[in-house]
DNA sequence: AAATCCATTTAGATCGATCCAAATGACGGA
DNA sequence: TCCGTCATTTGGATCGATCTAAATGGATTT
């Protein structure tokens, strides 16, 4: 404990005042079971005694390989990436990784500047939540290097790569479906941007249960906006001033939802009275508002979890050649109060 | 960009390509001037065709000094805190460090799990929202190794390290100010859990204000909870079955304020009208909610920047042994329909 | 022509660990 | 006593960069 301020104790030292080589001290911190008990007492003793730190840094350096990962997602303000977050985090802390995080707030301009960054510091992987107009190409710079890249939420065209997410387009189809079982006829699909690959599955989804119902769908109740609450409340307004407005509507996510909810109150209407809302994502508020909002469960922590799995195994396993793998899972629908 | 897959290129490749010294493609990456113009041009040229890619991890072993920083937060799942990362990211971002989050779940165990990895992996600096059981020793591990350390949002007693927060204090006393400026004389503190320095200093503010206003405050109204919108429905109910019930109520934070709006909707009492709610850190989603919520602006993204400010100035200026540096800013309410 | 200066470049040691192949030494068997 | 075996320990090279102090060489001064 009573080391020189500032200056760190190194294995060398730690070495010198147990009486054995580095190398010796080396396989005790790294807890091989080569070194005698007697031997191994020592030297720790030895540790605490001049309050020794390992230094990571520098045995990445020498063993070529890292315990860091990245993750790169668009947006941290919603609860579906920092619910993500914890998942993966879950997972990763438990495997003795550490985590850097980077946020791309959907600039392709900052996720590359990201990528950059996560190679220099040596990540030896990461999951990456594309920003919705960024190419693949990006991502293949860090493959080149044989650093595996697990993508999650989004896939842009020909990124052939391992991938986990929500059955999008299934998700848009039980929301759909639901909504028609509730007797609606004129169902709008409002909110998210338009070039989102997520976005334009849920939508297919609902088209498709229109379709199959009889009904068809009606391109001015399908509206874009950002993906946030106030996106949500905006669109709402517009759609309520349709001709032919709708009786229902799902919303790209849950926040939109919520945003969509607001802009119905605020109309003198009562959501899940006079008009369905239906979300998508579940997130731990959609529980809690007034009314409880029926949405797609998409499991934001179980994506977060399967993606660190995935990604552990390729680090371990060294078979980045190996075939991708695409986990989908399948979303369900929770009935509360506002459908 | 035709490179062994896997194998990094290295400075050294880097200058014999180039035909000068490892030494004078060093100056060059970090962009020294005393390099000539040509050569700079050539070296660089060449660091294009082969791709090479700046090892940061092996610069920052030889140059003992860190570009990383390590951020310790209790809780991702709070707005608070990611718009909080938000700031600090903005202001680090631009200085060229890369951030180490980390997640204590309010675990003291987990916070001493996570500021040994960040000495591990050599942070440079660390901001740290701490745990509330936990001590000053904690934070001093860091402090003992010259790491400088920014405290937010929480400081433990006798920790004698900069601190960026928010004047809990104050900030108690204009809500319930506000409350009772309205009418109301009895006017509960709710929720928020018991242990933490930032919720007894708003308790303080409260009680303050009442002695002040000659009401005086009932002990019987205040209640704690966990920080969560569950907690608030649950002590809102407890409340309401109170002898002497309250008439409105003063929230821990935001999330809180929610679960207690959404409590007295459940018991069919209509906030802002019935009975008023005051919330505490004017997240975004306090402007979205029905009706809106009266709030104490507590700015989480400016407590991040002024924290990743103060931060970047002690890594730099090396002044670990200054006077430790204190910045607390005022809150100011933010009225909105609950109230 | 020699000396001085300045701008540029460089060799060799170093950061703190791990890897490798080889050394050490105790022990049992021939 | 000598040797092979096995468990343990070790020195020296190495990861990919930076640091230091010194070398290089052309222009300018004396």
């Amino acid at each position: 404990m009573n080391q020189e301020k500032g200056s760190r104790v190194t294995l060398q030292q730690v070495a010198d005042h147990a009486g054995v080589s580095r190398a010796t001290a080396s396989l005790i911190v790294r807890g091989s079971k080569l070194v005698a008990d007697s031997t191994r007492k020592k030297v720790q003793e030895s540790m605490n005694q001049l309050g020794y730190v390992y230094d990571r840094v520098a045995a990445n350096l020498r063993s070529r390989n890292s315990s860091t990962v990245g993750l790169i997602i668009t947006e941290i303000g919603n609860p579906f990436f920092s619910e993500l977050l914890v998942g993966v985090h879950q997972v990763l802390d438990e495997e003795g990784y550490t985590v850097i995080l980077g946020t791309t707030f959907e600039s392709a301009e900052k996720q590359d500047q990201l990528i950059s960054t996560m190679l220099e510091y040596r990540v030896g992987g990461a999951i990456v939540s594309p920003a919705s107009g960024s190419a693949a190409d990006t991502l293949n710079r860090l493959r080149q290097w044989d650093i595996p890249v697990v993508l999650v939420t989004k896939e842009p065209p020909h990124a052939n790569t391992d991938y986990v997410g929500i059955d999008n387009v299934l998700g848009g189809k039980i929301a759909a479906e639901h909504l028609i079982a509730k007797g609606h006829r004129r169902i709008a699909f409002l909110g998210g941007p338009s070039e989102s690959s997520a976005r334009l599955d849920r939508q297919q989804g609902y088209m498709d249960a229109l379709q199959q119902a009889g009904i068809g769908y009606d391109e001015s109740l399908i509206l874009t906006s950002a993906a946030s609450r106030q996106g949500g409340r905006e669109v709402v307004q517009q759609i309520l001033k349709h001709t032919n407005p709708p009786t229902a509507a799902f919303c790209y996510n849950d926040i939109v939802a919520f945003g969509v909810m607001l802009g119905l109150k605020e109309a003198g209407l009562v959501p899940g009275r006079d008009f369905a809302v239906v979300g998508y994502d579940n997130i731990e508020e959609s529980a809690f508002t007034d009314p409880g909002l029926t949405t797609v469960m998409a499991s934001p922590m179980l994506v977060g979890t399967n993606a660190a799995n995935l990604l552990h195994h390729r680090i371990t396993s060294k078979t980045v050649d190996e075939e991708p793998q695409r986990i989908i899972l399948k979303p369900e629908l929770v009935i509360r109060g506002s459908s």
